[in-house]
DNA sequence: TGCATTATGTACTGCCTCGCATATAAATAG
DNA sequence: CTATTTATATGCGAGGCAGTACATAATGCA
């Protein structure tokens, strides 16, 4: 379903031309599910965010399950882009960490700095166990991070910043346990501070004595 | 609401008896919340998985919304006993870690050997932004696993069982995180095996080299 | 044997929700 | 200017759902 395509600048397209933003749109969207839950949000809550009526939704996104996988979507080209812009800076393991870790808590916050934890974390609570596609999803994500983890503290292992006895994969694995958490614990109310404070904390036992 | 009293064996009570069993009813309630979320549950849900009928429901427990209150306590209730029966055995804290990550794992597969994860984390995601109760009940469970957990390490710190400048806190926030990836990772489909062996790696990386 | 008490079973009401059918509006193509 | 295309707006019908009213059943008590 999908649409037709994102943009095309150019083209003026035939008929009477859309009047919302498929981009904020789909924003609106993620914005109310975070919050609420799949399950909880009904497609009069997202036409009523996204200031679409809900035969404009089924036209443009589908039903509410298609539109929610959209969401998800959205929300890995997100965590990929920022993983991207991170990698470029081609950092010491101990600052990467700090800016990954940093990054993370911008996503789990929103923009009043209220707790609302990881979109992806979420679909494995609610959706996962009913639906295969969300799980794979969840489940791919989680394998991605692992992977650029491990990948990271590998070179870094290389360069001697951590201790030659490490296991990368294990140490990766401790670190994206660590974003979970923040995800958990961000959603019930601990403050930035201390969950930043954790992070920290994390990444000196990770990393090991200097 | 909560019922007249959870049993008291011999009052034979005066009118006609109760044909369900009320932890047999609430454990099931629990069993469906646990894989379909709050939201996705409906009453009629309820009904059939206790065998109950909706009035039935209502008169035991209240609405929804009290009845999985109830679980959560029935959940904390469990996880502190299944605390309190490992604190017992006085172990070495490697050993301790490794028992408590195992039950842990006990909690987060179900009968048919399924990842399910936490109940506590589900109820993070699903009701903790918009049940003040819900959030505060999770997170006081999170605050007293740090605690328990840093009391441990403390406690080991002080046998010399790891380095004398560790800072128990830390750790203890680190092992908490531990759990709570094992709780996503298990709800997506991570083999109990895999999920072990992570634990062990975060054991040793807590602990620090021998 | 009645009567009070407590539980169960059926069924109803009102509300919300999904998905769609239909009508209208705004643009382009010819 | 008319036809075609695409989007928006209103509203409807079927079904799910929460919560309750009312009738029925099973027990203890007098």
């Amino acid at each position: 379903m999908v649409q037709n395509m994102p943009n095309d600048p150019k083209k003026p397209r035939r008929g009477r031309p859309r009047e919302y933003d498929p981009e904020r749109a789909l924003a609106e969207a993620m914005r109310v599910f975070w919050r609420n839950g799949y399950a909880a949000t009904s497609l009069d809550d997202l036409a009523a965010a996204t200031g679409m009526n809900r035969p404009s939704l089924y036209a443009g996104f589908g039903d509410k399950r298609e539109l929610y996988l959209e969401t998800l979507k959205r929300y890995r080209e997100q965590s990929r882009a920022a993983g991207r812009k991170l990698l470029a800076e081609a950092l010491p393991l101990r600052e990467f960490l700090r800016r990954y870790f940093e990054t993370t808590l911008d996503f789990y916050f929103d923009a009043e700095e209220r707790g609302r934890g990881c979109y992806s974390v979420l679909a494995a609570g609610t959706q996962a166990l009913v639906d295969p596609e969300v799980r794979e999803f969840v489940a791919e994500g989680i394998r991605a991070t692992d992977a650029l983890l491990a990948r990271q503290i590998s070179q870094a292992k290389e360069r001697g910043e951590i201790s030659p006895e490490a296991d990368p994969e294990t140490l990766a694995r401790l670190a994206t346990a660590t974003a979970h958490s923040l995800a958990v614990r961000s959603r019930v109310g601990e403050s930035r501070e201390r969950l930043r404070a954790l992070a920290m904390g994390a990444i000196e036992t990770i990393c090991g004595p200097r």
